[in-house]
DNA sequence: GCCTCTGGATTTTTT
DNA sequence: ATCCAGAGGC
């Protein structure tokens, strides 16, 4: 049997191209995760490649799992040596296992950046700078901009040139001091100090550049400048290095993305083949001219000839609404008919929107209306208070030295150690010269020996004593019991549940209680540092559930790289997308233009643009002109529906359930009781009427499902 | 030290 | 609308 049989001229070409450098440039749709596979099922197989000798890089972990499945079929097993991960998952593994040549800690921690921006505020603190003149994100950034570049604290000093940049090179500074007292990283460090480690310790790099014949990167046109000096490190000996992307889906410059790496790449391996794939197997012909027509006005881009052999298809549809709630009715509404014409699935449709806010006012039409969904991201599982409490216990038991694990838990559930107990301590330890936790153990063993007062004194010892107590445990078990222990001994399940939404907290926290149940089988240390590593890299698309029957509800960002028969894009509009941040800057706007092609050629079969006359935002509403991208679409391809008509229509008098209602009137409902009527709502042929129940609250309901009856 | 209230800012996208 | 810091009462 052929490995690369069904693939196309170009596809084969590119998977068969396994010596030296390769670009391979990819259009949406054109089988770019095929070939990939293929080529590295054609390594093994046919080249006989040891698996354990390549490595793939991805974008997420999702798609780094999928590659393995895929691979798991082609090669029928074998690939449990494959090193597949993405770039942060790789270096923390690196960083765990040869770290220590830069005197880092095995059992460093990873800081996300909320725990990111609040050692930056206490660097602000320390050093006397005002967060109000000098908001606290912006150091965030400009930090994370230099480390995605290789520019280290003293790097930025000296490139410093205004006052600002001056600032923030010594917040730069202290900042990474903090880090190193935590033993901790950040996400950008995680790939710095692994591309400083191959630069300082060739022994280390030769290692893994020996180990690795192949390596392979995926979305290569979102990879950062540090990203790109690891691989070129890593492929530096055997130069058998492929990357795979597309300049036109090029969607994360805000995260540092440089677009410089592919013309770089052609730079530094002049001898590199160049592959281009361009036929689309994904959309119809209809879609993939519309959205060729929205990216092709950018200037800053190179020119590509995709075409696909597939029908036209049915022509877009843009759809224009009164209200962001009609917005969500039209979509569910939509939905629904198609189901009912039995030409889709709930699985098979998306709806995508530039911001996560978006996702709220549609979640509310699929509840009411009770159309299964799921949405991607949003509030993260792992950025829920619950969450990331539990898990600072944890990672303070494997890291004592991690000061904002420390902080966050210290007093929670409230034990007596406030602010002020905090800061004499922080003052007595740093006086003698001690890391917080050595500090506190001092204090545990003899009172007397600080100058806290005697309750304090108490309440410090006695959160020591429960976390060496737990510490001692964590060498001898699992990581449930562990979790279980943890719970149990610092009362964070009481403090949980009599919170007014404890129960949901406490459903989180038995979720996280069974994603370390496939952690506890490894022994002690082990378990841990995978399971605390697996929660810091995860990412939200990761949890995505294609299998289920669910509509997904996810930004265009995350959309990247998937695909669904029935794709709706809402919010088409001036200041959403393209959004209003990106307005006085042009090569922003050329972005946010990339992220709707991004979102418009997910769609296989059938794409509909939506946007409403009306949208509120942060309580005011306001009136967004229909998007640039809208036009640049050819009418043929187009058909316009108005669902709102004449606009601020008076409501129709409709006949829905024999009820004929309107604001001030009281009702009866079955369930409910009795109630008077708020408001109206027209709402395609139904009405959606806003009721106050006596003793039951606000409700929304449709006219037509609800029964309710007049009481006059 | 702990809890609640108020006013002010604040939202793009995420490994 | 929602989150956060700071103030003030217990």
């Amino acid at each position: 049997m052929d490995i690369l049989e069904g693939l196309n001229p170009a596809q084969r070409e590119a998977a068969e191209t396994t010596e030296g450098p390769l670009l391979i440039l990819a259009g949406p749709g054109s089988g770019k995760t095929r070939v990939i596979t293929h080529r590295m099922a054609y390594l093994v197989r046919v080249v006989g490649i040891n698996p354990r000798r390549i490595m793939a890089v991805t974008f997420t972990n999702k798609a780094a799992r999928e590659m393995r499945e895929r691979l798991q079929v082609l090669l029928a097993g074998s690939v449990e040596h494959l090193s597949v991960g993405t770039f942060h998952a790789a270096c923390a593994a690196i960083l765990r296992r040869d770290g220590e040549a830069l005197g880092l800690s095995p059992r460093y921690a990873i800081y996300d950046d909320e725990d990111q921006l609040g050692l930056i505020k206490r660097s602000l603190q320390d050093l006397g700078i005002d967060p109000k003149r000098y908001p606290p994100r912006s150091f965030q950034s400009a930090i994370s901009s230099a480390k995605s570049q290789m520019i280290t604290s003293a790097g930025f000093a000296q490139r410093a040139r205004s006052y600002f940049e001056e600032v923030v090179s010594r917040v730069y500074r202290h900042y990474d001091t903090l880090l190193d007292q935590s033993q901790a990283l950040d996400f950008d460090d995680l790939l710095m100090k692994a591309s400083q480690l191959f630069q300082n310790h060739p022994d280390v790099l030769e290692k893994y550049q020996s180990r690795y014949l192949h390596l392979l990167i995926d979305e290569f046109q979102d990879t950062n400048i540090t990203q790109y000096a690891l691989a070129q490190q890593m492929a530096a000996k055997h130069r058998n290095i492929c990357v795979v992307g597309d300049p036109d889906q090029s969607i994360y410059s805000w995260r540092n993305a440089d677009l410089r790496n592919i013309l770089n790449f052609e730079r530094d391996y002049p001898e590199a083949r160049v592959v281009f794939l361009e036929q689309n197997y994904r959309s119809t012909k209809t879609i993939l001219e519309a959205a060729h027509q929205v990216v092709s006005v950018n200037r800053d881009r190179k020119e590509n000839a995709l075409w696909t052999d597939n029908e036209e298809g049915p022509p877009l549809r843009v759809v224009e609404t009164f209200s962001e709630s009609e917005e969500s009715q039209f979509v569910v509404g939509e939905i629904d008919s198609l189901l009912r014409q039995g030409e889709s699935r709930h699985m098979d449709c998306a709806v995508m929107y530039r911001t996560n806010a978006q996702s709220r006012a549609l979640e509310e039409a699929f509840v009411r209306y009770g159309m299964p969904y799921q949405v991607i991201g949003g509030v993260r599982f792992y950025s829920r208070r619950e969450i990331k409490d539990v898990i600072a216990y944890l990672k303070l038991i494997y890291n004592p030295w991690d000061s904002v694990s420390l902080a966050r838990i210290v007093n929670v559930p409230p034990r007596g150690i406030g602010q002020k107990t905090m800061d004499e301590l922080q003052q007595w330890a740093k006086g003698l010269g001690l890391p917080l936790y050595t500090a506190l153990q001092r204090l545990a063993e003899d009172r007397s020996a600080s100058p806290l007062g005697a309750r304090s004194a108490q309440a410090l010892a006695g959160f020591y004593s429960m976390m060496e107590e737990l510490a001692r445990q964590s060498r001898e078990q699992g990581v449930v019991e562990l979790l279980d222990n943890v719970l149990q001994a610092s009362g964070y399940k009481e403090y949980t549940l009599e919170q007014p939404d404890g129960d949901d907290r406490w459903d989180n926290i038995l979720e996280l209680r069974g994603i370390a149940a496939q952690y506890q089988d490894l022994k002690p240390p082990e378990g841990l540092t995978l399971f605390l590593e697996g929660v810091s890299l995860f990412s939200d698309t990761d949890e995505m559930d294609e299998k289920k029957d669910l509509v997904t509800l996810i930004t265009l960002h995350q959309a990247k790289g998937l695909e669904y028969p029935v794709v709706f894009i809402v919010g088409m509009e001036e200041g959403v997308l393209p959004h209003i941040r990106s307005f006085d800057d042009p090569a922003q706007m050329e972005e946010e233009r990339r992220l709707c092609y991004v979102g418009m050629t997910r769609a296989k079969r059938r794409l509909y643009l939506v946007r409403s006359l009306r949208r509120s935002l942060m309580g005011g509403t306001n009136a967004n002109p229909p998007s640039r991208f809208l036009k640049n679409i050819p009418a043929k391809l187009v058909q316009t529906t108005g669902l709102f008509g004449e606009e601020p229509k008076p409501a129709p008098r409709p006949k829905a359930g024999g009820v004929d209602l309107s604001a001030g009137d009281h009702v009866q409902h079955p369930r409910f009781g009795k109630g008077v009527v708020v408001s109206c709502t027209p709402v395609r042929d139904d009405q959606e009427v806003v009721v106050v129940f006596d003793g039951v609250g606000i409700k929304k309901l449709l006219l037509s499902l609800a029964q309710l009856t007049r009481r006059d």
